[in-house]
DNA sequence: CATATCATGTAAGAGGTTACATGATTAC
DNA sequence: GTAATCATGTAACCTCTTACATGATATG
């Protein structure tokens, strides 16, 4: 039982559902720290199936196929679920540019570094408005979501530390003094 | 090109190394952020051979097979260091488990919480090791060891910021406060 | 001479991504 | 009627993991 496929069963238990429901809700519960792909769903949807794990129910408008849990599918969410959590699985691409910064032509990996701050601010920005309308349903929800708070203000935090050298961009020239004419392009002022 | 690919061709600018070497390498310097296992090096090498990004240099001791670089290598590498590295990639089974906490057993979710929690102290304290040690080769190193630090201690946080009710829980509960007679009631609410 | 370490690889499969392909219904 | 959205699925491919299998050389 994998990880993916257990949590439909997870959200199954909430009522029937359609592959279509799923992926919404994978997605607006769990996609920040658990992707989800239309495919895998209706792969695991087939497989779960085939294993009785859950049951297609009648039929509803337009293409609908709502599943429903069955006893099986029950109690292998409950026996997936109380298993121990293995590791966070992490691949940072970013961090790899920046291990093989030295390769990189000047400013280059600056240009990098802000692009990807941005999208980190952008999803900081995201998470508080979350908190702060109160969207998560329950204590779980609301640790998870404080989770990302937390990653992502370390993330940020990260990126204001580094030194200019590698942030300020222009190869040789460091710290462009208190006239900052001089980079228009990504190593953006804070 | 993919970036495993990619890091592997990295590392021989450095000089040749067998798939071996290059596994420690990889292990050492980008495996917290980017793991690479032994037995993509060895398929990766051979399916670069095949492209001729790399050769294989006369053999060593043993079965030592060093590869060197090609020209062609050294530019397929160049060419990959300048693309915009992706967004990173998170897998956190602890949050879905947490997610699904509701589904839980009392206690069950406060014992996994713990056992995270001391191996992400673990790393930090390896991280800081390394950074007092002055492990990291030059800035860039220096900067995802930082990375790194900045990760654990804000897990960490985390962890330590989680209402009782998620962590004070049932059974095997870190940190026994004084008042550790009360029953949890972990699984219990809402 | 036995054990640890160095060293290379293959096989099988799980899991995940991307693109392709199709059709029903609702809203304008 | 036409566009948007709902809805399901397949195909191909890539990547990664785990386990298996083998042998050479150092070290004690």
């Amino acid at each position: 039982m994998n990880a993916t496929a257990a949590s439909l069963l997870g959200f199954l238990h909430r009522g029937p559902a359609s592959g279509w429901d799923l992926v919404a809700t994978a997605q607006a519960t769990i996609g920040d720290f658990w992707p989800v792909t239309r495919s895998q769903v209706y792969r695991e949807l087939a497989a779960m199936e085939a294993q009785g794990l859950v049951r297609a129910g009648p039929p509803g408008r337009r293409d609908r196929r709502p599943y429903q849990l069955t006893r099986a599918g029950r109690s292998a969410f409950a026996r997936w679920v109380r298993e121990p959590p293995g590791p966070e699985q992490i691949r940072f691409p970013l961090l790899l540019a920046l291990s093989f910064g030295r390769h990189l032509p000047p400013g280059r990996l600056a240009g990098f570094l802000a692009e990807h701050r941005t999208e980190h601010e952008a999803r900081l920005a995201r998470y508080r408005a979350a908190q702060e309308a109160g969207a998560a349903p329950d204590d779980y929800a609301a640790a998870a979501l404080a989770f990302g708070v937390a990653y992502e203000s370390a993330v940020l935090a990260w990126f204001d530390q580094l030194p200019d050298r590698l942030t300020g961009g222009g190869g040789q020239a460091r710290r462009a003094s208190s006239t900052e004419t001089r980079r228009p392009s990504a190593g953006a002022p804070r």
